[in-house]
DNA sequence: GATGCGGTCTGTAGCCACTACAGAAGCAAG
DNA sequence: CTTGCTTCTGTAGTGGCTACAGACCGCATC
């Protein structure tokens, strides 16, 4: 196993070990066109650079803080033209920030609704269950039967 | 428009108005086997009964609450067969909640390191972004950039 | 009974962001 | 030269829908 520390090149399994992204997904990344078509050895096999390297942990980072492809892309875009201003950053972050908190705010009205489903049950063995009457509901004349 | 309170048999749009629930996912709730085949007009039109809208309403409500359909399928063989306990319904809920709790503090890491990163930036128009050096740090030899 | 118009039909393809193969070929060590 | 790991391309599948196309149904009106 080499050092890979002063590279060449770097094939594609060692982007996956360094970023801890997937080499399919790596393969993926390409096919979309965030990630440049690497050079390839003469055997064909991709051989990427330092800055693709790290373009794809800018990637993976990203991805981990929630930012779909095409909000990663039009970051990734600012950079390549090197016109960005750091407004439009922070506009984009704060932008998927709000989306991040409605998610939350979302899930925390799930979380409620099962516990206080979950606390009116017995856990007997009857088959008699408040929760399955709580689903079963009927939403007649489109009264949603959860605050949405 | 007729009132449908005692109807014989609803159409599909009926059923979409009533649950909130897209015709085409009707369709696609039959196809996969979680709503059954329903009768049909001499033309071909589908026709549920109530039983059936209260099936929808429960696929609907449970959906909301974030169910998978693999979870929904589990309840309403349950609920098919007479035989579940009010015990089992309690744990596919505590289970299901586990997970919602899951989502939840994931989305507040990403929610902190989003503040963090906003709070920095001086959203200036100098294309010198310390949201994008953040980005941008190598992850080198697998340490994760971000708290997993 | 013809017409018009909205609802419904089937079947297929697309969405997101990957993931999982199959089957062939590259590459490095011994 | 062989062995065994890595990488290659291409395609199909995942979940949970959504979006068509192009045809047909059903009901009201004239």
């Amino acid at each position: 196993m080499s050092d890979f520390t002063n590279p060449r090149g770097y094939p594609i399994g060692e982007m996956s070990k360094r970023t801890g992204v997937n080499i399919e997904t790596i393969r993926y990344y390409e096919r979309i066109n965030i990630m440049p078509k690497p050079d390839r050895t003469a055997g064909g096999n991709r051989q990427y650079n330092h800055d693709q390297l790290k373009r794809l942990s800018f990637i993976k980072t990203s991805r981990e803080l929630g930012f779909s492809i095409d909000e990663i892309r039009a970051l990734l875009e600012m950079v390549d033209r090197e016109d960005f201003t750091c407004g439009e950053v922070h506009g984009l972050t704060i932008g998927h920030l709000a989306s991040v908190r409605e998610k939350i705010k979302g899930l925390r009205k799930l979380e409620k609704a099962l516990v206080g489903m979950a606390a009116e049950c017995s856990q007997g063995n009857v088959p008699d269950c408040p929760i399955l009457e709580t689903l079963f509901q009927a939403r007649t004349r489109s009264k949603p039967a959860l605050p949405t």
